[in-house]
DNA sequence: AACGATTTTGCGAACGTTCACACCTGCGGC
DNA sequence: GCCGCAGGTGTGAACGTTCGCAAAATCGTT
């Protein structure tokens, strides 16, 4: 064993390799004999640092290359697959890591490297909050993590999620404030952020690649999106496919360019089948409400539709309601679609017929698209358009006589 | 606008909390005039990623420091608040942070201190990743994510979430490799981690600090929770307060030690009444489908329950589902009351009548006092047991004749 | 006035990596 | 046999902070 104060250790000439010989060893098991090395070194904290007090054995690379008997930059070189390695000697280190339990300091590699190994996703803060301060939950928020996290943790990333107010001035600095102290290796968008020139302009000002969730205009920066268009499309073939041809359909909220897309979808479909109508286009904003005001509107009409396309789930749940309230039954004398397949929509009464947008799928893409950039793999990133699947239940029937 | 619910308010300490974190300042517009403090040193990172190949502005310490004139280390002190430094030197600091627009690296922080300013939350995740891929939603970890990362947020921290693969071997390695290379500050657990003593031992091991969500038996480390006890008396006595004498209940997963206070506040409040009934007792896992299942054996019995307290909301909507199926019609006949008042219960057919575990406000408070800790407040932390609410909506009614 | 006790400030030296480059090998060609 | 040239390996020097301590300035006291 052993033992030397930290301060005596270091050799300032070229003693040669090989002084960092305090290896902590056997972090795993209880370690039986063998034991006193205390080695202080990693002094208590003087915070002091609350219940365990216990000693503190943090594996370095240097214990690695010790154990290894290799120089520090090799075992680098192993961990990060780097080239010219022979086949023993990665092996040979690979053994020490093992025995080790050596897991890089993720601080220690971006401070000394070129990379983060952090990716920084973006959401907007108003709705996310009011939806937990409501007791409304957020769906949406929930699949985001999901579906980034688990792609991140297979590339050894880490995701980190900010909550910006895009609607206070302060949204562009705190958004700095982030990539400054983080420095992510890419950054995800999610509405309304994805249309944001300000935001854009940050991110490349700081030299920042990113990709955005869920919209479909081209621009800088990746993207991917579902084809919103596409969807609304099928949304009223199958409506139509139904009897319908008096289909109202509210409208999402302008911010959002998934609004217009699905909009025009819906006004391809219908042009197609001779059945367009300005008059059955009420205006929403994704919410609960506006969806309930829609329907109210849209029944007023002398030809009120039989049938309704929401541009959200949440508007769907409105429509739903006040339909109840108007005593119209669903889907006996109106039939209705929503957008977003959230999980509250499965369960509500009917069941809803909806477009399911696949929102793990696509932060999970974009997740796998930026860490790809970071690898130089660049050729094999681009835009994508995920497929979105149309879910049939309750919602929908025949067109009433 | 958030505040309520959150703790966050001013720690009656001295400066207050670290308030470097709203600096951005400046760095918005193009900033114009005045440039010139260039200071080379900061080279541009040869690794020159991806689109954007612009200059590169890492404005760090060093140049903070040059810009007020006085050494690094005070900028430093001004930074964490330290003591011992004269108000105009501060001044001068802080406007020189607030002109550069600077804001500390995590990275280096960490390397440098001996604080990492990120908190670790583990999760199961096997039934979040299933609820993702069922397409049934996450809402508790949404919930769990908005708590505590809003905490973190105004604490200058950060929250990182794992899922942990609780019924792998590797669960541990897992959780020792995201500790080794994350070095958190302190790491919150939720059910089922919260009574796993390989993971208690491990994060002792670690030194690190940890706080346990949902669950109120007394050990090491903190805990913050709902008081199960209570809110299944309180679920019994509303109904008991409806009429109701034969109130079924279903046990939610043996894993999870909030089921054992659930059941043994059912069980005290029968017995209070004097209509404690074993039989009255059926088995569940917290799934929908066990709802279903309790449901169906419980209406089997010979005096049927007129009333059912499940201990989900996840069996609660099997329960409904299943009362639809047997033609058994919610309130009238059969009264229904959920635990977990996630969106998906608000909007069943009827509404769940249900407790409100306060998620969010549980993380939120967790985080909390993880970072007084690192802040030497110790005295301040300790168990928290946090309010509950009943939410009456229609799934309970009067006790049919 | 001189002295110690305090406050305030500054100077290296960590922290654990990767980066750029210099150093060794062998190896084939002239 | 010498040169050049690869692949493989090791050697400082960053990276941007905080930490431990020493120096300087300030303040009371005797």
């Amino acid at each position: 064993m052993v033992r030397q104060t930290i301060g005596a250790a270091r050799p300032p000439g070229k003693g040669g390799a090989a002084d960092y010989d305090r290896i902590g060893v056997a972090l795993a098991g209880p370690a039986p004999g063998d034991e006193g090395h205390q080695m202080k070194d990693a002094v208590t904290p003087p915070g002091g640092s609350g219940t365990g007090s216990r000693k503190r054995h943090v594996v370095t690379i240097k214990h690695v290359a010790a154990e290894a008997g290799v120089s520090l930059q090799t075992v680098s070189r192993v961990i990060n697959n780097g080239p010219n390695v022979t086949p023993a000697v990665k092996e040979k280190v690979q053994a020490a890591v093992a025995k080790l339990g050596y897991v890089p300091s993720l601080a220690a590699r971006r401070l000394g490297g070129s990379r983060s190994y952090l990716l920084l996703a973006l959401n907007d803060k108003e709705p996310t909050v009011a939806g937990w301060r409501e007791g409304r939950g957020n769906d949406w928020i929930g699949q985001m993590l999901l579906g980034g996290m688990l792609t991140c943790a297979d590339h050894g990333y880490r995701m980190i999620f900010e909550l910006v107010d895009s609607h206070s001035g302060k949204m562009i600095d705190q958004i700095q404030a982030a990539i400054s102290s983080l420095r992510p290796d890419g950054v995800i968008l999610t509405p309304p952020h994805t249309e944001n020139p300000a935001i854009m302009e940050i991110l490349e000002r700081n030299g920042v690649d990113f990709a955005r969730i869920g919209s479909r205009r081209k621009g800088e920066g990746l993207s991917v999106s579902m084809d919103d268009r596409a969807a609304a499309i099928a949304a009223t073939d199958h409506l139509t496919g139904l009897g319908h041809r008096r289909i109202g359909f509210i409208t999402g909220s302008p911010d959002y360019l998934a609004s217009d897309d699905r909009l025009a979808g819906y006004k391809a479909a219908m042009d197609g089948h001779g059945a367009f109508d300005e008059a059955l286009i009420a205006e929403g904003d994704f919410s609960y409400e506006s969806g309930m005001r829609g329907l109210e509107a849209l029944m007023m009409l002398d030809l009120p539709p039989t049938a309704i396309i929401a541009c959200s789930g949440e508007m769907a749940l409105g429509v739903l309601a006040g339909a109840r309230k108007l005593g119209i039954k669903v889907p006996d004398r109106l039939s209705v679609v929503g957008f977003d397949d959230t999980p509250t929509v499965r369960v509500s009464n009917p069941p809803l017929t909806t477009v399911r947008q696949p929102i793990a799928a696509m932060t999970s893409k974009a997740a796998e698209m930026l860490i790809q950039i970071k690898d130089g793999k660049e050729e094999e990133v681009g835009d994508r358009v995920l497929p979105f699947a149309f879910v049939v239940r309750d919602s929908t029937g025949p067109c009433p006589a």
